[in-house]
RNA sequence: GGAGAGGUGGCCGAGUUGGUCGAUGGCGCACGCCUGGAAAGUGUGUAUACCUCAAAAGGGUAUCAUGGGUUCGAAUCCCAUCCUCUCCGCCA
């Protein structure tokens, strides 16, 4: 959420940024202000009043030893009625709280300016393209169908396990998933990233730091016996790993990578995004994350931005970078690129990455600060990208890679999966 | 799952016949003294949030797992929840 701070000192800014998401803030932050106004007079009135009540109690003390007990008695019954005010004020105080509060995590995060006008995919811009599309001629296979002529990936077999979005891996299938992760686990490694290996099941107060909760409730998978959640993404127990923390100025960069399983229910989708292996509710994912000093935010964004730069051209597949404009990019997000690898033979752009810039909106949240060279407190900047998803990445390669002889393992990926054909 | 013990500041650890306890002490850390330099020694300081204040200083309030209760007054008493440890049971 967005900091209180910043609203008091300037709303207007708040205002006119929030308009590029598409967001008209006017009224709440005028209501935000209205109660934090109210807030603060109501603490004042209830901190004189406890104030006066703890002076009470040490009178209290003293007058009893020294067995003034009328005077003590008198003094009680001041003492109870600024009980009763101080009950009521608490209460209006915690209403207030709770007020302000509710409205803040209404607001999305400021974009950065840098972030391109408009709401719809074509305002996305295309900031870098890399690689060539290749010509696969008229016989070109889709993936799901590929994936059942080489027996590598079983969908029905996943509907009879669980459901739709199961998928069973078999074979050179499950072997390529393996290779992926252990790739891309490595070169985060190698790019100097802590590897993590997370909880897939978090509570409640993780799922709010990282802002899943309330907002995206039923997007998630939920063991009610327990009251824990199934992760949609590595980026929420690694992230929440930083939960309230007064971090030293040292401490950072903290640049960690997961892998994980990710779930996701993602009510509410069909047709041919959900086809094959374009959206499922279990998928595979290595998470790249970082909690950076706010001045040096942007350039590990750029540094992130690289990485999966490097991790898509080394499996040879032609992407393109998009700076998201306002009204595509998440809640949370200040500034993000997405990554997107063409799959040659459905003959379009999958998004594959993500990579953001939060600055301190979730940090805000989590309570995740730093003390400054001045010894000032402040909130650190959160960062995180996908290092990669696996499965649109497996739909592009086994897709684009496609020949007479049998699918084309870049080489890269070979050393991991030990062959250099899928057959 | 059953029985028991316990949760205090960055860490360890006092404090549980309720009373100036945000909390003795030690370690750690910071700064100073000492030293040619260091160690040892020694001195001082060392929580967080909110409110107040133009700011700093200062002041107020809250926080001894969390929430509630008893009381003029709670780290200390009561209740609930969460968590940790030990033993038993079960088990990859």
């Amino acid at each position: 959420m967005l900091e209180l701070s910043l609203l008091r000192e300037n709303a207007e800014l708040v205002i006119e940024r929030l308009a590029i998401k598409r967001v008209d803030a006017r009224e709440t932050v005028k209501k935000i202000l209205e109660a934090d106004l109210n807030r603060r007079e109501t603490q004042k009135l209830l901190d004189d009043n406890l104030a006066e009540s703890n002076q009470i109690a040490r009178e209290v003390g003293n007058l009893f030893k020294e067995g003034r007990q009328q005077e003590a008695n008198d003094l009680k019954a001041r003492s109870a009625e600024l009980k009763i005010a101080a009950r009521d004020l608490s209460e209006k105080l915690d209403a207030l709280q709770k007020e302000q509060n509710d409205l803040l995590v209404t607001l999305p995060n400021l974009p950065h300016p840098e972030t391109p006008l408009g709401h719809l995919p074509e305002h996305n811009v295309t900031i870098y393209s890399e690689g060539e599309i290749p010509d696969l001629g008229e016989n070109a296979l889709p993936h799901w169908e590929l994936t059942s002529k080489y027996d590598i990936i079983d969908f029905e077999l996943g509907v009879k396990l669980t459901g739709a979005g199961f998928p069973v891996y078999k074979g050179q299938g499950a072997r390529l998933q393996r290779a992926l992760i252990n790739f891309f686990v490595n070169e985060g490694v190698d790019a100097g990233y802590l590897e993590i290996q997370p909880p897939l099941m978090v509570n409640e107060a993780s799922a709010y730091a990282t802002g899943q909760l309330p907002d995206k409730d039923s997007q998630m998978y939920h063991a009610d016996l327990d009251n824990f959640y199934l992760i949609p993404t590595a980026e929420v127990p690694v992230t929440n790993i930083y939960r309230d923390l007064l971090l030293k100025e040292t401490d950072f960069p903290i640049k960690n990578v997961a892998y994980s399983q990710c779930f996701r229910r993602e009510a509410g989708s069909y047709g041919k995004d959900v086809r094959g292996l374009n959206r499922l509710h279990q998928f595979d994912k290595v998470e790249i994350v970082q909690i950076q000093h706010p001045d040096r935010s942007y350039a590990a964004l750029e540094d992130m931005k690289a990485h999966v730069t490097g991790l898509v051209r080394k499996l040879e597949l032609p992407f393109r970078i998009l700076r998201l404009c306002g009204g595509d990019m998440s809640f949370t997000s200040a500034l993000t690129y997405d990554f997107e690898v063409f799959s040659a033979a459905q003959k379009r752009w999958l998004e594959v990455s993500s990579v953001s810039n939060f600055e301190s909106f979730q940090a805000n949240r989590m309570k995740l600060r730093f003390k400054d060279s001045t010894g000032k407190t402040r909130l650190a900047h959160t960062l995180n990208g996908s290092a990669l998803a696996l499965p649109r990445i497996v739909a592009a390669l086994l897709e684009n890679n496609q020949t007479p002889e049998g699918i084309r393992i870049p080489k890269a990926l070979v050393p991991y999966t030990g062959f250099e054909w899928i057959k």
